[in-house]
DNA sequence: TACGTAAGTAAGTAGTTACTTACCTTGTGT
DNA sequence: ACACAAGGTAAGTAACTACTTACTTACGTA
């Protein structure tokens, strides 16, 4: 029991730092060296736990892919026309703050699609194309009720996906510093009235 | 005459290499041998014009900031109206044609804003704002003639680039393969659609 | 023709890289 | 108490890294 504490200790430890420093400089820009002793841990103990490099940045990326949880919209319940505003400022608002609590998730991303790894196009699989259905569904819903026009539901999902995607890139990648403190909300605000009372039916 | 020929040529097959390199697999994924061996150059001669391999990227990096054509609005003379849509459509349809033809330039772009060169930096005050003014500017003025809502100009200005930015990463980035040949059209018509009916007054 | 300067190169160098080896330590089940 | 597996480590290694040195070649000018 305490021999396994300390194994998976260890081993998460690694994990952690490896994250942290993938994120921060890149699969090929971090040293094993590097790694170890941030991690506070012998060198040679990374490749007990994982035959190569690669084999570790693979690792961390699936972690990363499991523990990525689902962006869930309130769908069933919210398709009268009021609350409509409601879904999308609550779903803009949810992808800026899981950004910001996990930055160096992004920046994984968009490294490992940069570098060519196989498991960015896992995410996007698995991640991206889950949230744009979602979406696509809901906007296919609304029109089909009449709320809204007739648009490509895919396209147009993925124009609002767009817009916060977007903005959140700005901020975590090319380091853009908000300007005030509130302006998160009004950002969503707009984005949202932009998009609804362009696909809404008058 | 003939000297300076041909050391311009060497100094641009290894510019352009490196390019090519860099932008494929990053600073730290290239090395200095395969941009030589690659550009078909001596690699001491890289060392000769540029003094490090960070210097070599930096002139890269300054030369394409250089030569990036500016989008230019069709600003003054299609204030009506019925242009708003060739406005934003052509918008569009000229940011989406540059990704496709300059892949390089925004992988480079990423990889110097992940791997945190100052110069990704300087591309974003110099490019990106300039773009987000001329939008708001054009927004603010509809504004003001009656013909857009009230809405905040940079937010929206901002969200109409996301729509279209975000649809060029993942192609371009990601990878994602357009289904048909037409759909390039039928997407900027869509996002101009949404964004137009978004902020046009009723 | 002789000279100076820039282009070009082969063969380095010192430091770093991912990864290994061979050995010690610790905890646990019997 | 003993054996044995897993945890842990110092000291490597061969290959590669960015960068240098010392040298030769090509060429425009006087």
């Amino acid at each position: 029991m305490s021999t396994e504490r300390v194994r998976v200790k260890a081993r998460e430890k690694i994990l952690e730092t490896a994250i942290r420093l993938f994120s921060e400089k890149g699969f090929n820009g971090t040293t094993t060296k590097e790694i170890s002793e941030s991690a506070g841990v012998n060198e040679a103990l990374i490749f007990r736990y994982f035959s190569t490099k690669r084999d570790l940045y693979s690792a961390i990326i699936e972690r990363k892919i499991k523990e990525e949880p689902r962006l869930e919209l309130p769908l069933e319940d919210l398709q009268d026309s009021k609350d409509d505003w409601e879904v999308f400022e609550s779903l803009a608002r949810r992808m800026i703050e899981k950004a910001r609590i996990d930055r160096p998730f992004i920046r994984l991303l968009y490294f490992s699609a940069l570098e060519g790894h196989e498991l960015s196009t896992m995410f996007f699989e698995t991640y991206v194309k889950y949230l744009r259905k979602l979406l696509s569904d809901y906007i296919e819903k609304g029109t089909k009720k009449g709320i809204f026009r007739r648009v490509n539901s895919r396209f147009a999902g993925r124009a609002f996906i767009g817009m916060v995607a977007n903005y959140i890139i700005a901020r975590e990648l090319f380091g853009e510093t908000a300007n005030e403190k509130s302006t998160d909300e009004e950002v969503v605000g707009c984005f949202t009235d932009v998009f609804l009372y362009g696909i809404k039916d008058k």
